[in-house]
DNA sequence: CTTGACCCTCCTGTCACTGGAACCTTTATA
DNA sequence: TATAAAGGTTCCAGTGACAGGAGGGTCAAG
């Protein structure tokens, strides 16, 4: 399969395709010509990728997803790390944003939102007291 | 006050001190020395910054309340609508991550995490059926 | 034989900083 | 007074995970 069709095939675009060989998350073949050649494994990795990805896991984590996926004798208990840490971290991106958001939305609420100056989010942002 | 103090003032980093001053977010005055000099002004806009940063705001939507917040004869309905998308991005990214974490959550709950090798995190990201 | 759809590499840009090198100025101490 | 520490300066490179684009080669169809 040529790269496109790998990019429709695990909808990953063939920009991040060709971004994966480059810091060697696979290593699709060449063909005579140049063009990347690619067997069920790399597509089957790439689908991999795309998954990890999707939850969030840096590529680095991938890296690491990846190696453990392959290794046949690998403790569960490494994945469940790798997997809660990743947890840890999403849970206080999500209270991150839900303490902007709650500050956020009651400003909003609080403006008019007219066309006059008088704005409660402006006076909060220039320190209000 | 230098740069240093003025870190201390604001909470920011000097890095991101110059930094503002580079994309021309404050233009403090320098002394003789090349130093730079910030006047109360200057300490007041990089405070106002810090608090729209710490809301999530890019440094473009920051640019734009730091011109809001100066231009006396606003309206505050053009202040709101730069909250009120930013809140939309706020949602999304919510939504994003709890996605993510309901899923991850269940996989790392089904991990048995122990010492042998099946995995239902793997299983899963290797697509299960 | 040409056209258009692929494919290739290489370089740059993104966002909001952070780290570090190499250097200058001020302040405190011996 | 000499010097060392602490502060300041500029400029360059790196971060993460790609995306955009230039400039070129290759392939299948009409």
């Amino acid at each position: 399969m040529n790269i496109g069709e790998v990019s429709t095939h695990t909808g990953l675009p063939v920009k991040t395709i060709r971004y994966y060989e480059d810091i060697d998350l696979i290593k699709p073949l060449r063909d005579d010509n140049g063009y990347r050649r690619f067997r069920d494994q790399d597509i089957h990795k790439l689908k991999f990728l795309g998954r990890a990805r999707a939850l969030g896991f840096t590529i680095e984590d991938c890296r690491t997803l990846l190696a453990l996926y392959e290794d046949e004798t690998r403790a569960s208990s490494d994945v469940k790390r790798v997997a809660r840490d990743h947890l840890v971290q999403i849970d206080a991106k999500i209270a991150d944003l839900r303490g902007m958001r709650d500050t956020l939305s009651h400003l909003v609420e609080a403006c008019a939102g007219d066309d006059r100056p008088d704005c409660p989010i402006l006076k909060d942002l220039g320190g209000k007291p």
